[in-house]
Parts: C-alpha cells; sequence; structure tokens
DNA sequence: CGAACTACTGAAAAGGTTTGCATACTGTCG
DNA sequence: CGACAGTATGCAAACCTTTTCAGTAGTTCG
C-alpha cells in the first residue's frame, strides 16, 4: 500500500535506522549514504507515518484550535493567523467550532486533547474553574480571555475603549449607551470595565449600559429600540456585527447616523468599511492574536521549562469613518414613535 | 505520564485486550467485567492514543479540508458545515488555507495526507492535472468543483443564474455586464457559462463580460469604472464581496443603485442584508455543502467500493433586495466624468 | 458421566518509526 | 606496527493499541 522507511532502506540499500537518521539527523551519517537516502525516499514518494512517529516520541506536530463561531469574521481572522502561523513553523491545526457552546469547549478540549501537542483556546464561554481544570489536562494557551497564569494573549481593551471614548467626548457626546455582547463573555466584562474606567475619569459623562445581547447583527438590531428610548447622543457596540445591526435598525426607524445618533464598533472586520454610512471601529490585530498565540504554545511545547507567558498586544487603532459625527446642538429627534 | 490501556487493565485486574474490547465491541465481553472496566476507565480519565490506534487500524478519524481563504465568507461557511458534521461522526477537522495559492493546495494535501482519512478540497483553484493526480494519492472529494470522476459536491450555477437573469429581464434590463472572479476559478468559468447559456436563449440580451477581478471587494472596486463605461443597466458580480466593492465605488461616482444601475451578488453572505443599498443575491446553501461534502466522503472512507457519487447541491434561492430596480426609461446617466 | 459446544478471556504479534547501544571500520598517533 | 579515538551504521527495544488465535471453564446434551 504505503511506502514505508523499510522499503526505503531496502532499495537504498541500508538500516531502516539509517533512514530515519537521515531524514531527521542530517549530520549524525555520511553524506554520501544521506543522499542516497534521500534521492531514494524522494523517488519513492516516501513520507513518515505520522502516527507511528507520533507514537514514539509523544508529539503530533499538530495542534488545536477551538473557536466559539467559524462564520463570524473575528475568529475568521484569529484562525487565519493560527492557520498560516502553525504551518509556517510546520504543525497542522485541528479546527473545531463550539457554536457559542461553553459546555462542548470542554467536550472538544477533551476530544483533541490527544492528537494534538496544545491547544489554542480563543474566547472561550466556559468559566474560569473549566478553563484552570482543563489547563492541567492538556498544554493551553489562551486568546482573548484571562483565567490565572494560563498563558495567554490579552487584548488590552482598555487602550482601545480609551481611544474610541475620547474621540467621542471630542465631538462633544455626554451621554454615551453600550451595547452588550454575551454576559459570560470575558471581553464584554473587559469592555464594560473599561468603559466604566474612562466614565469615572470624566465626572459630566453619563454611560448608560444596555445590557447583554447576541454578539450577531440580531443583537444590534434587538437593541436599538433601546439605545433611541435612552436618549444617548452616542452608542459603543460590543462588536461590529452588533453595530451593523444598530445602523441598520436606526436607519429604518428613521434616525440618521451620525446626526442624530454616533455608532462605535470594535473590531474593525473588513466589512465596516462598507456598510453606509461607513463605521467607525476601533481595530485589533485579529490575525497577530492568532498568530502570537501559536508563537506562545510553540514556545511552550519546545521547551516546556518556559516560564508561562502573559502576552498583550497592543496595536490598536481607532478608525475613525462616517458614523461619529458632533453632537447635535438639540436633543436627539424622536423621529418616529 | 499519561494513562494507557495497561494501567487500566492492571487495576481492573483484567488483560489489556479485555479493556480494549470493553470499549470498542461492546458484547464481546462479559457484562460484568465490561461494567468494571469501563468504570475503571472512566475513573482514571483513560482516553486511548489515536497514535496507536491509527497505526494498527491505519485509520486516523480525522479528515481534511482545504480552502483559499478562511476569511471569505463563502468558505467560513463551507468550514463550518464541514466541521459540524465531521464532529457528529466523532471525525476531527484539520483545516488548511491556501492563501488563493494554487501551489499551496498540492503542497498542503501532501502534508495532511497521511494525517487524515479523506480530504475535503474547497474550490481549488488548482488545475485539474494537479487535482487528478492528487486524487490518486489520497482519498479526495470535491466542493464547488467539477473534475473528472472524483466525487464532489457541485453546484448546479446555471439554476441561480438563471433565476437572476429571469429578474433582470423581468426589470427590463438588456445590457447585462458580468464581473469576473479569478480566471482560474472553477465556478467563475461555471457562471459565464451559465450567463451565455441564457444569453443565447434571449436574443435581444446584450451580455458583456468584463474580465477577471480579484475574488474580494477590493476587485469590485476596481471593476467599477469598466461597469459605468460599459453602459449596461445591470451587473452581476462574481460574488457578493465584489457585489459590495461595486455599490461602495459606484456611489462614490455618483451613480444610484438601482435607480441608475442594478447590481446582484452570488452567495448571500449574511453582510448582504445591511449594506446601503442592500444586495439583491442568489443564495447558495454553503452550509449544506460542507455537510454534504463530509457525507460523500465518510461514505467513501466506510465503504471503499462504494462507486464515486456526484452530488449536486439543486436548493438555490434569489433573495430579491434593494440593489435592483426597474430599469430607467433613459439610459443610465453620466452623474461624472 | 463424558464429550462437544459456547462464551470469555489472555497471550502474542503486528503496525512503522525513533533511539540507545553495540559493532565495525577508518584513520591517527605513539 | 599496534592500539586507540572517532565515525558511520546496524540491531533491537520501545511506544500503545487492535486483533487473531488459542485456551479455559462452564454448560448442555447424549
Amino acid at each position: 500500500m504505503s511506502v514505508t522507511a523499510r522499503d526505503v532502506a531496502r532499495v537504498a540499500g541500508v538500516s531502516i535506522s539509517t533512514v530515519s537518521r537521515a531524514l531527521a539527523k542530517p549530520d549524525e551519517v555520511a553524506p554520501a549514504t544521506r543522499a542516497r537516502v534521500l534521492d531514494t525516499a524522494r523517488g519513492m514518494g516516501y513520507l513518515p507515518n505520522p502516527a507511528a512517529r507520533g507514537l514514539i516520541t509523544g508529539r503530533t506536530s499538530t495542534i488545536g484550535l477551538i473557536v466559539p463561531d467559524l462564520e463570524n469574521p473575528f475568529f475568521a481572522a484569529v484562525t487565519k493567523g493560527v492557520q498560516s502561523r502553525a504551518r509556517a513553523a510546520g504543525y497542522c491545526v485541528i479546527v473545531a467550532d463550539s457554536d457559542e457552546d461553553p459546555s462542548q469547549e470542554e467536550d472538544l478540549a477533551r476530544t483533541m486533547s490527544k492528537r494534538v501537542d496544545g491547544i489554542v483556546l480563543c474566547s472561550p464561554r466556559a468559566p474560569d474553574s473549566v478553563i484552570a481544570q482543563l489547563a492541567l489536562e492538556c498544554r493551553l494557551v489562551l486568546v482573548n480571555r484571562a483565567c490565572g497564569d494560563i498563558p495567554a494573549v490579552a487584548i488590552n481593551n482598555l487602550m482601545g475603549i480609551s481611544q474610541a471614548m475620547g474621540h467621542l467626548l471630542a465631538l462633544g457626546h455626554r451621554k454615551i449607551a453600550y451595547v452588550g455582547g454575551p454576559a459570560t463573555s470575558w471581553s464584554n466584562t473587559a469592555r464594560l470595565a473599561s468603559l466604566q474606567v474612562v466614565a469615572a475619569e470624566h465626572p459630566n459623562l453619563d454611560l448608560v449600559d444596555l445590557g447583554s445581547f447576541q454578539p450577531y447583527v440580531s443583537g444590534g438590531i434587538a437593541a436599538a429600540d433601546l439605545v433611541i428610548v435612552s436618549e444617548a447622543t452616542a452608542v459603543v457596540a460590543y462588536n461590529d456585527l452588533v453595530a451593523f445591526g444598530l445602523l441598520d435598525r436606526l436607519r429604518h426607524r428613521g434616525f440618521r447616523v451620525p446626526d442624530d445618533i454616533s455608532v462605535v464598533g470594535i473590531d474593525n472586520i473588513p466589512m465596516s468599511e462598507l456598510t453606509f454610512p461607513s463605521l467607525t471601529s476601533v481595530g485589533i490585530p485579529l490575525v497577530n492574536c492568532g498568530r502570537a498565540g501559536v508563537d506562545l504554545l510553540l514556545g511552550f511545547v519546545r521547551d516546556p521549562s518556559t516560564p508561562p507567558t502573559h502576552h498583550h498586544d497592543l496595536s490598536f487603532r481607532l478608525v475613525v469613518r462616517e458614523s461619529t459625527g458632533p453632537v447635535r446642538a438639540s436633543p436627539a429627534l424622536h423621529a418616529t414613535a
């Protein structure tokens, strides 16, 4: 069926060990022999059997990635970063989608734990206790979540949020609403906390927390009417998708953005450039987050003595587009209702 | 380190073989023994080593998926479908992103071929000869591409295109442009061919092929000015992203959609509901395509005697939104330039 | 009561690679 | 010229599971 090291050894006239060494330890074998073995192997299309290798070395050259939703552009970007960096390092990536279900994260991690050298867990929804337990069972790196001493690529939400709030304050906004994401989401907690930090620094700023919504367009649509009632002149959304929902519903309710209400998203996904009006958003280097996660994990895999590192990726940038503008002299119109 | 079958056997007071059988062949072991082994295994947190199992069975319980671009919503949807179906069947998924580079597809397939039981190759850009060669080396299923006798989930482009063209014809459009995707793309070829079939059936319809563009928003932006010059009253884009680019550039050039030009996309990605104007698009059941691909592959893996099947997923639907409207009595205005 | 079955269980081989250890050989230095 | 250092290669064990084959004990039937 498949060509094995034994076949190559026979053809090249050497032992199996020499074949193995010729491929893995170039300097432990005579140059002439090495060349002959390599040629033979290439000629026969020999590829080492990863299962056999993994059985003895205990390494799989594969890493796992668990994300809540592959169709969410946020996670698609992280996945892309993870995938490209892993490939460059000679690793395959087993991807799993938890469908935003915390209990699935645990199952998925256990299922893949034996097939991978480590797992990148992105934005897990599960409680700290579960994550901590998982970290005992397998090599784990977190992205967009902090939990005890587990190595993590953390997004410094405060920095991005500060920029966004500074922008809105400069435009004269004093009553600003926040449309939150899932209550169990670490980034939602972090973002809300960041907003409150900023609010505490500006006594005349009124921050209105509108509660938790689905992190999808539908969540924004659901929240839009609350925004209107709150009489806030600007709204920060949990992410761009939610902001899109807000834009859509506000338009259908007859409110103009940014004339009546300014809208700010977070993530700066590619699509935010193309809505009407285009969306002001806080950009996060998502692909880099994925890359950083892999780097952290592989450093850990290669040298288990490496102390757990926390990596904070700081390169935010607020991208101002059409959805934010100066506050109106008079309060927002109640165009309808 | 890790708990093996030997450990479980020792604790449960049975042989390794019995442990193996208790887990895999429930009826070949006495109920009492079975219960004892299972309890012990669970208690000790035993999980069979996939490498050792794979080494002897030759199966990995893992499938591969290769897509051109994970960040493209089209492929994100397919990936989601593949992932969920595979998981339900007890398989892991190794995902790889070829970055739209045909030569990488080949490398990726070879790299993962030994680690998976089969590969789902989605919208490959590589030439038929390469695909055919790959199919000889590993179990292969195609999605959104046809190539010889290789099992494939094919999208019947003609059906969707016909619906879209029927819609435009009904609105009075007689000069319709097509903004194509990559020349090497099978679906681009299929879509263009479908358009020509429809055009052949309507002698008074003037089809203008504007050539190949990047399958991204940037491609649409690049093509928009050609659309204007062509004096077509409607344009069909290779996919929704390209259509978004068209909407954006047309607006900036001062053209109104659909008053001056109607725009139709293909794929009906979630975002097409949220652009302004929202996009009329031909929907493809992408998640189902992914699922169907896995079904095809697993049927094949489980029973290699299964004759290669071609699966055509037909459930298209044209979703009409705001970007298409009746043709103007007078030719499109030349708002600028 | 013995023989033939059945139903379970255990021993052992196989699967393909890596790697520690032993061996054979080449060349060098005393 | 002999011994030794060093290098290149082969042998064999180990990794952990599955699966075939054989064996044991218990049961049933003649």
